[in-house]
DNA sequence: ATATACTTTATTGTATACAATATTGCTGCA
DNA sequence: TGCAGCAATATTGTATACAATAAAGTATAT
């Protein structure tokens, strides 16, 4: 009799299939903000009921990445600017500690995770995938919190790289590079130095220029809306 | 025919009472921590299907009160000492700027509801009810977040003060009252003055307090793993 | 008496069926 | 033509039924 097994040859969660799945489309950005999910049709293309279909809308709507209206279903999230405001105010007052807490703690394996990112995100810009390199970006920023070794914070910071996705999504304005990867390559050796402070400073300015490069001001950002905002200005 | 309802007769979202009423017993402590929540069992009491409870089940896995293992089913969360740190330095994180910022906006109404809070929670004191003034507690904190005025890191507080109840259930040693009440009483004269700076330093050294009231030492914390934890050990 | 294998029971995971609500399309009338 | 009201359709909310898994109990063999 085995005791241990080596591999796990069915930890199946669908339901977590379906909301990794959606979550990535998200990110990516092949599913637009605003964009129904009729649970009928997202059941069908991953052949699950809407039992399943419904946790993990349910589960998304909690990270705020889709919105559930009663009775009318839900939608990929549509941010408006005041919301997108707040998610970037809210990742500069976490980040920024997370990062010194990671040049305090992160070990010569985890500096090679993080150039690893770079590598990745710097192999899809070339290949002119946005989309991926978008997510990879992010992804980056999480393993910075995964290696500051905080749960909690993590947690919170991971459904603000999320939100921000959605957020870039709606505002941005720059045409050239999604993440500057001078910014992330300075970030990683600040980090490897184990230089607290540098890191603490790279990383809180890596967002203000992030910030810098969103325009909040004309965007309606709220296509949910739609009829109603037609219905008040008419036109 | 009228277009205008003064009253919203059923607004019913038969989930979102299940969880408030399994989130509001968590909180009062009437609910320990690693306690089993069966569905059916919760079904019946509420009158409503498992389907539903599922829904509020997970909804509170979500926020970490309850924890949900596959086959096994939902139990109130029972936070590990590392678990109870972590709520509290993210709470340290986020509470004094967001106490800085409620004395930048609070209006008069703000102050009242903040008072009438204290006064209630004092209330609940005198009658014995340690459950809802720890409740009461609580909510004061989330109530200075929404005055500040940041919806995302006020959901953010608000998932941590949830934690902090099961984590005082857990680990709190001081028989005295639960948050000193002078502490708010003087954090809502700050904010009625407009006094940021007195503001942001009266919560943290609210937080350090109550962090100092806790012991994260000697308590095993975690009845889910007990079988686990008898077999390693045995004995 | 203990341990192991098998059987039975209870509980959760998933799918489907039915009820409630919203949306859409039609019909008739001004 | 345009609009009001009703009918038809589609979609979500909830309950129930079935499948899969874990837990508990029982019997048998050593």
């Amino acid at each position: 009799m085995s005791l241990l097994h080596i591999s796990t040859p069915k930890p199946k969660d669908v339901t977590q299939k379906v909301v990794d799945a959606l979550a990535l489309a998200i990110h990516e950005h092949r599913l637009a903000p605003a964009t129904k999910l009729g649970e009928d049709e997202i059941g069908e293309i991953y052949n699950v009921s809407r039992t399943v279909v419904r946790a993990a809308l349910q589960s998304l709507a909690h990270i705020q990445l889709v919105e559930i209206q009663r009775n009318k279903g839900a939608f990929v999230a549509s941010p408006t600017p005041r919301e997108a405001r707040e998610v970037f105010e809210a990742r500069a007052l976490l980040e920024p500690r997370t990062a010194r807490s990671a040049a305090s703690r992160a070990t010569p394996n985890d500096i090679e995770i993080l150039k690893d990112h770079i590598a990745k995100e710097h192999a899809a810009l070339d290949a002119g995938d946005n989309g991926r390199a978008l997510n990879l970006s992010g992804r980056f920023h999480i393993e910075i919190a995964r290696i500051a070794d905080q749960d909690t914070i993590r947690r919170f910071i991971e459904t603000l790289i999320a939100r921000s996705s959605l957020v870039i999504a709606l505002y941005w304005r720059r045409e050239s590079a999604l993440c500057e990867s001078h910014a992330h390559h300075a970030l990683v050796q600040a980090i490897a130095d184990g230089d607290e402070q540098n890191a603490e400073e790279l990383m809180q300015s890596h967002l203000v220029d992030l910030n810098s490069a969103l325009d909040f001001r004309d965007r309606p950002a709220q296509t949910l809306n739609l009829r109603e905002l037609l219905q008040a200005t008419d036109q």
